[in-house]
RNA sequence: GGGCCCGUGGUCUAGGGGUAUGAUACCUCCCUGACACGGAGGUGAUCACGAGUUCGAAUCUCGUCGGGCCCA
């Protein structure tokens, strides 16, 4: 026992302290050393954009208690930690601090930019991830834009290109013709403008009839391949399967029907074009259209286009109309609303293009997938359906390549003379084919070759965070793999987790890990995902200022996997002020347990314990129980809530409370004596036995017996907290032992099962009750708590209650700072009136089916004294013959003296007795 | 538009066939031998709406409306 002065408040800022003391001690160190069972995290590996948010919290907490726990629980947990590095923000970052355009610089010159930038924002992160008390193994950290990382993704590229998993075809990408270069969906800046609909004249092929199709891209009109109405829309039933031709081009199209089309828009007849927009896309690939390619790289119209070759796009939209106009195939024009897609970072249209790119063939796997996700543990399962649709509806292959700089290389080069394609041998790796050569001729004898200046998308490194935190290419991999466990939000199911269950199956046979568990968004105010596009985001760091971690901690660990999560500042309060009454409890035994040494404590000190002893360690070892079931169920909202709810107000508000008189009296024979006037008749062999351990010659006095148990419960609760709070668990275990452990090296508490007694926990909550009662009355009479009273007897009429309250008297009188005190038999002189009946409908139900409504209705509308009343005199209630007794219903009764003596009537709820007090 | 999920006191939340848990906010009382940054008590919900199944639905089924995440 620590006995050095102890703060009077707990100091959130010494969290620091005791971060700094576990990476001294490497306590969160994977050992592998096969000692102990094995326990792996498939840690995500974030973004690193500087700073961590509210998602990363929420995100990384579960698997920090699980960490947590798991050690306790005996196993050698690896809980390691990875960076994603590669993006298009760290690029459009560094251009934007260095003032330049990535191709002022050379790739390299570039690169290292891009590499000092994300190294920066490394450093800041990992150093918040501390500060939030998380317990990565950092000897295992892993940074995916390293050359050992960029050999691992480039060999899995290989194995893959060599099973026939990954190929290159040609495939329609978002082009921005100002910058040259494909950009993601996610680079695609949405803007409303206006925009005229024009309706163009299609001549049928066979025949003399007209088709009026309407279209905001005229210029388009040498790139269509077909044109395409609704199915159910009447006024083209019959078109379906006929040509039409194509104004100007005089070119013969299909029409085709399709359930995508709007009906509502424009005329309900759409054409379709190499490509006007993204759904141009599938219909192309729907129906196995024609591609004519009519605008280039550089947004200039084609030879295809016939006479506006070499206009821009919008000079030959100009262009087109007249001409349409002139020869008659425009009807009109109206003006519409229309979303353009823009390059985020030039604001020029977007076009998409048709380009030859990188893929994977996931279409080849999606059996595999899925089998695969039905093998592992989905928590909650419904996670699971979103992947298996997902991966059920893919409609095209994973486009892989990227034409950026800051990423992993594609390790590819082109022989210039026959085209062919050279990849490196493994042991080469890593390989940038700007910068190396293939070591061979081709085959033709060329030895020039064209190396591949695209790079990987993202995706292809941390889908294979598994492998590499298992070691993957060496052989040995296999010992820490599968991972035990994946934890991520449901935002990226479909990236993050659909892409490691297909990459690690394509390159393992087997699975990436056992279980997942989905974590839910971090809401802000507003309702809404936090993010800083809508402005709603709170940083942890300003809430760990005024709260510290600890707090925040138990703001997030009241959540399961799978819910959303709203951020509120008086919830990260509320987990503040339960830190705060802990510590004031523990400040409180503190004081009294200093001397105690536990060493001198018998092992088996049960005969000494008092009844309230027994009641709360027999809640506390339930608890543990809960707490532990809920921890392996990843319910952490359930271990928090229990834990919370059994500190604040079982131990503290009822048990301390209870036991303070026996602290301050210091004396080994607070024998009752008031179990004298048990008689020999009332008495069964259970009693007899506690009766004799009242009496007893114990080893314990009572004060030690208390302080047993606060030193039993404070060091049991601390440890079911630990995972949770582990700096103010610490710091308070500090004082408790000083033998120099954390106590995240001690060992999960046992249930007790000895200790779980529901007669001991009946005659606790007598003994709670009516000591709650004496408080309330107290409170309600507007006394201080400590107010003497002179006297107070209690009568009860059961049997079982009388002996409870037997061995509580002490307890009773102590707590209440009451003189005299006397339990009777029987009844006082009191009048007692029903003045309610509650019908038990979990009873009347299964019993009367559907006359349960005819028994309510009764019990309802009659006066409750008469129901009483006759129950009392004859034993039951006959309603159109069915029979009603006492146990059907439940009775709430007023009681008033009639002896004219000044005295006060407590008459408890749940208990069958009486409280008479003389104030 | 599609997939999945969710609508419970003003706000957040537990429960998931027998009349609703806890917190927060609000009101009243009490400075009680750790904590007034505490304690006791109170007001406040026809469990989004409509229909069905059932003796009985917040709970199961279907539909409607509203919200969220991801994708188009």
């Amino acid at each position: 026992m620590n006995t050095d002065k102890i703060p009077r408040d707990y100091d959130h800022k010494k969290e620091r302290y005791w971060q700094d003391k576990w990476q001294d001690k490497l306590l969160y160190k994977f050992t592998g050393d096969g000692n102990r069972p094995k326990y792996i995290i498939d840690t995500p590996p974030p973004y690193p954009t500087g700073s961590i948010h509210m998602g990363h919290v929420l995100n990384w907490l579960y698997m920090d208690l699980i960490a947590r726990f798991r050690r306790m629980r005996g196993y050698d947990v690896l809980f390691p930690q990875g960076w994603d590095c590669h993006g298009l923000p760290t690029e459009v970052k560094v251009e934007e601090t260095h003032n330049i355009k990535k191709n002022d610089v050379s790739r390299e010159e570039f690169r290292k930019m891009c590499i000092e930038l994300t190294q920066e924002n490394i450093k800041t992160m990992k150093t918040q991830m501390q500060i939030l008390g998380f317990s990565q193994d950092w000897s295992r950290e892993y940074v995916t834009m390293t050359p050992e990382y960029q050999r691992k993704t480039q060999l899995s590229f290989l194995k893959m290109y060599d099973q026939g998993l990954i190929y290159r075809a040609v495939h329609p990408v978002n082009w921005c013709p100002r910058c040259e270069t494909a950009i993601a969906f996610a680079e695609v800046e949405y803007h409303e403008n206006e925009t005229f609909l024009n309706y163009l004249e299609f001549p049928e092929a066979e025949g003399d009839g007209k088709v009026l199709i309407a279209t905001t891209r005229p210029e388009l009109l040498s790139a269509c391949v077909a044109v395409t109405v609704h199915p159910e829309d009447e006024r083209y039933q019959s078109l379906a399967s006929k040509y039409l031709e194509v104004p100007i081009y005089n070119r013969r199209v299909k029409v085709v029907t399709d359930e995508d089309v709007d009906p509502e828009f424009g005329t309900g007849a759409v054409m379709i074009c190499t490509f006007g927009d993204k759904t141009d896309v599938s219909w192309v690939n729907r129906y196995d259209l024609d591609i004519i390619e009519a605008i280039d790289d550089k947004g200039i119209m084609k030879d295809v286009s016939g006479k506006y070759a070499g206009c821009t796009i919008q000079e030959c939209k100009e262009a087109i109309i007249e001409d349409l106009k002139e020869e008659g195939f425009l009807q009109k024009q109206e003006g519409v609303d229309q979303n353009v897609g823009l390059c985020w970072r030039c604001k020029t249209p977007i076009e998409i293009l048709v380009k030859k790119q990188w893929f994977v063939a996931v279409k080849k796997l999606v059996d595999q997938i899925q089998e695969t996700a039905n093998e592992m543990k989905w928590i909650p399962e419904h996670m699971k359906t979103r992947l298996l649709n997902w991966t059920g509806s893919m409609d095209w292959d994973w486009c892989i390549s990227r034409q950026r700089i800051f990423a992993t290389p594609i390790p590819v080069w082109y022989c210039q003379e026959c085209g062919k394609v050279h990849l490196p041998s493994p042991e080469d790796l890593p390989v940038d084919p700007t910068q190396n050569q293939p070591k061979e001729k081709c085959e033709c004898g060329s030895g020039d070759f064209i190396a591949e200046v695209d790079v990987l998308d993202t995706w292809m490194d941390s889908s294979i965070t598994p492998l590499v935190i298992a070691g993957w290419p060496s052989p040995d991999f296999s010992d820490l793999y599968p991972s035990s466990l994946r934890q991520q939000g449901h935002d990226i199911i479909r990236t993050w987790a659909f892409y490691t269950i297909l990459r690690c199956k394509a390159l393992t046979g087997e699975g990436p890990f056992d279980e997942v568990v989905v974590n839910g968004m971090v809401f802000g105010d507003d309702g809404h995902k936090m993010s800083k596009s809508r402005g709603n985001v709170i940083a942890p760091e300003e809430v760990i200022e005024e709260y510290g971690a600890d707090a925040l901690r138990l703001w997030a660990a009241n959540s399961v996997p799978g819910s959303d999560v709203p951020f509120a500042w008086k919830d990260v309060k509320y987990g503040y002020k339960f830190l705060r009454k802990f510590w004031n409890a523990f400040r409180f035994i503190n004081m009294h347990i200093a001397d105690f040494k536990m060493e001198t404590v018998p092992e088996d000190i049960r005969d000494d314990l008092k009844p309230l002893d027994r009641w709360v360690l027999s809640k506390l070892n339930r608890l543990v129980d809960e707490v532990t079931d809920a921890m392996y169920n990843y319910n952490f909202a359930q271990a928090r809530n229990s834990i919370q709810a059994f500190i604040w107000h079982v131990f503290c508000d009822e048990y301390i409370e209870a036991v303070k008189y026996r602290l301050y009296t210091d004396s080994k024979d607070v024998i009752s004596k008031d179990s004298e006037d048990i008689t020999s008749e009332d008495i069964t062999s259970k009693d007899l036995e506690d009766v004799y351990s009242e009496n007893s010659k114990g080893k314990l006095s009572s004060k030690e017996a208390a302080i047993y148990t606060l030193k039993t419960v404070i060091s049991t609760s601390l440890k079911l907290l630990s995972p949770l709070t582990p700096h103010f668990t610490d710091e308070i275990s500090s004082y408790l032992d000083d033998n120099g452990d954390s106590i995240h090296q001690t060992p999960w508490p046992e249930v007790q099962r000895s200790f779980i007694d529901e007669g001991a926990e009946d005659v606790g909550e007598v003994g709670v009750k009516i000591i709650g009662d004496i408080r309330r009355f107290k409170s309600a009479s507007g006394m201080p708590l400590n107010t003497q009273l002179k006297s107070t007897t209690v009568y009860t009429e059961d049997k079982e209650v009388y002996h409870q309250l037997n061995r509580l008297v002490n307890d009773i009188k102590g707590t209440m700072r009451i003189d005299h005190f006397q339990l009777e038999r029987g009844q006082p002189e009191v009048q007692e009136k029903v003045v309610e009946i509650i019908p038990q409908m979990a009873r009347i139900g299964p019993d009367f089916r559907a006359d349960a409504p005819k028994i309510v209705k009764y019990l309802e509308s009659t006066p409750p004294q008469k129901i009483a009343e006759t129950l009392q005199s004859k034993g039951e209630i006959l309603i159109d013959g069915l029979r009603i007794t006492e146990d059907y219903i439940k009775t709430k009764k007023e009681i008033v003296t009639i002896t004219g003596e000044k005295v006060e009537i407590l008459h408890p709820e749940e208990l069958d007795l009486v409280v008479e007090i003389v104030i």
